[in-house]
DNA sequence: CTGTTAGCGCATTCAA
DNA sequence: TTGAATGCGCTAACAG
């Protein structure tokens, strides 16, 4: 029995209107919704749990917050100039990823897009209710171990997605995909198919991972340049506006002499090169390969459907809310560092004797190689 | 001074240790963080700031959370049986909007996909944490609305997206598109260019918005089939694998009398059914006209751009974010309902003399009609 | 203008 | 096995 007299409340009930409709004390409530069962009679939880359900009672967060130190909730934090963050295929799997592991286990997703550094700097100030975050970023190195050092501040465990944090925040962990590794042996393939003359397409809107494949692609073909076998050009482009990437890159297959192969930084800037061989009478793939990068789903819209690279991006979500937690819980140290592998993901914009030979998985690369086949303009 | 000593803490600090660190007491320093300043003289406000800087100082949501019994975020649950929950434009654009408005009013967005009803029951029995929430639900209309009935049981305010609430849930708010009045506009044009015969592609997974699409094309379709004017066929496709509907409605369009059009139910079967038409030898839009719904970024990837209708969902998700928070704020009840316009996209799947006349806004449409037009496979 | 008191809901600690 | 006391960080209400 209580001595204070329980408050009218028009709000939730708490363990007090549990307790005393059980007629128990509150910390026997406690025990039986956290399941410590050795510590309540039989009979007494019974009664407990009748008093739960009668009073429609669920535990209070912000309570249990406070007193245990523990948000249960983690944050995915964009860095991007565009106010629809969220509308890049990229960014929603490692939310799902994250979100559904965290349902696992009890915790909440919090996302957050941060359009500029003074958005950044009002989150960093006002931020709290996680016990850890994800970050992803977009822009030029320098500016994104800006951002890292900025959300660091933050002083709980971060995690930085798709790529590493600078030294002086040896507390941050990564997750990241084998983009540099992915173009690389992308790349290869296609010099393999006797490509002389290779044009890459690369995004205006940079990103880690848009960075790491230029370098795998710049890795690849080092040796071939320098032997005057191979020419790579470069083009940069909106990746925003299709119309205008594809018209960008027409026109320069328009020009000068047309490339063996067009290398997307990403699925989108792949099927635009797709489109744009298509308007300047180019066949894809007997005239000039294309390839894109992450084979999200829209890279089956065109014909043919676009040789991409499989991105572990949910896994990445995944992994990113598995470390973060396992840090907070103090299980693992921060400063951890974990790279996915990416697999080829077969299509008809590269020639097919190419598929088969793709990477190190030789089985999964020619089971896949059928996906793309049935798609052609037939 | 305070008397009682500040304990050793790890953590972050609290307002306990600016005070002591400013010496003045708590509710100084609380009346500054809150811009109380006309309870603060000017030079004590200055060394609270000071100190607040020093020690890093950010207020803890939960001791907040727990006094004012506000948890400051809203959530965003989506019923929906793929685990990637996120990863379809329509909700990204939602989520984007609602995270966006409560960022510039300190709130925060949790997002929860649930795949099943179990993982529903799981969701109401443990959540709390946020005053209010938005819910996107798929599938037929008495599963969505027994699934709206559970999550009535959370008491907060809620806010359903894209579809009404049943009648015993007149708390519950709503935000929609005009998905009927659209999709009978868009069908009308249609049978203003003569189309005696309709094929509608209708996705398998049921959302309540496809669900008012079909509704407005019986609206506009219903005297003319009286009439024996026109002939509407249905398919029913999965929308997820691509090259499965494109192949379901090429079989369809090889088997009867073809189609003077095809609409889709979304704009991924607009494309399918344009991928279709080019297989089976139809010219878009000469021969088939087709149309998607929604206008989503991707409809520019096929050849013609895909004519659809424009889907305000990041402005949904912004009202959706004003609406609960100004009930949570009691300055609105609940059972307040919102239906937003959409809009004519134009594309090049209609034959061109369609797209001005299309819907109310004379002006837009014409404006926009140039849009798709430079696109054509010329 | 500034300080004191009290209590939000919960779980750890200790006492019965 | 159960209960009572305590305090996490914060702010409304009131006292000085």
């Amino acid at each position: 029995m209580s001595k204070k007299p329980v408050a009218a409340r028009q709000t939730q009930p708490s363990l007090r209107h549990v307790a005393a409709r059980a007629n128990v004390s509150v910390m026997t409530v406690s025990n039986v919704i956290n399941g410590r069962m050795a510590r309540v009679g039989k009979e007494v939880a019974e009664r407990v749990r009748a008093a739960i359900d009668e009073l429609g009672y669920r535990p209070q967060r912000s309570g249990r917050s406070l007193r245990l130190k523990r948000e249960f909730a983690l944050g995915l934090t964009v860095m991007h100039p565009d106010r629809r963050f969220l509308d890049d295929p990229y960014i929603t799997q490692v939310a799902a990823g994250m979100s559904n592991h965290l349902a696992t286990i009890g915790y909440g997703l919090m996302v957050n897009g941060l359009q500029d550094r003074e958005a950044l700097a009002a989150f960093v100030g006002r931020s709290t209710g996680y016990d850890g975050f994800a970050v992803m970023v977009s822009g030029g190195r320098d500016e994104r171990l800006s951002t890292y050092r900025t959300l660091a501040q933050l002083n709980v465990p971060m995690l930085i997605v798709q790529d590493l944090p600078p030294e002086d925040l040896p507390a941050a962990s990564s997750v990241r995909q084998d983009d540099r590794g992915g173009a690389a042996a992308l790349t290869e393939e296609l010099l393999r198919l006797d490509v002389r003359r290779l044009l890459c397409v690369m995004p205006r809107q940079i990103w880690p991972g848009t960075e790491q494949r230029a370098a795998g692609i710049a890795d690849a073909t080092r040796a071939r340049i320098a032997e005057g076998q191979l020419v790579v050009d470069y083009l940069t482009s909106h990746e925003e506006d299709f119309e205008t990437s594809v018209e960008e890159i027409a026109q320069r297959l328009s020009q000068g002499p047309a490339p063996d192969a067009i290398m997307g930084g990403n699925d989108q800037l792949g099927l635009a090169a797709i489109q744009a061989c298509t308007r300047c009478g180019f066949a894809v793939p007997r005239d000039i390969m294309v390839t894109g990068f992450n084979a999200f789903w829209f890279r089956k819209f065109s014909t043919p459907v676009l040789s991409s690279v499989t991105s572990p991006a949910y896994e990445i979500g995944l992994e990113a809310a598995r470390m973060l937690v396992r840090t907070i819980d103090g299980e693992e140290p921060g400063g951890q560092h974990k790279l996915l592998p990416v697999h080829p993901a077969a299509g008809g914009s590269i020639r097919p004797a190419a598929e088969p030979k793709f990477g190190i998985r030789d089985g999964e690369a020619t089971a896949a190689a059928g996906e793309g086949h049935s798609s052609g303009c037939r």
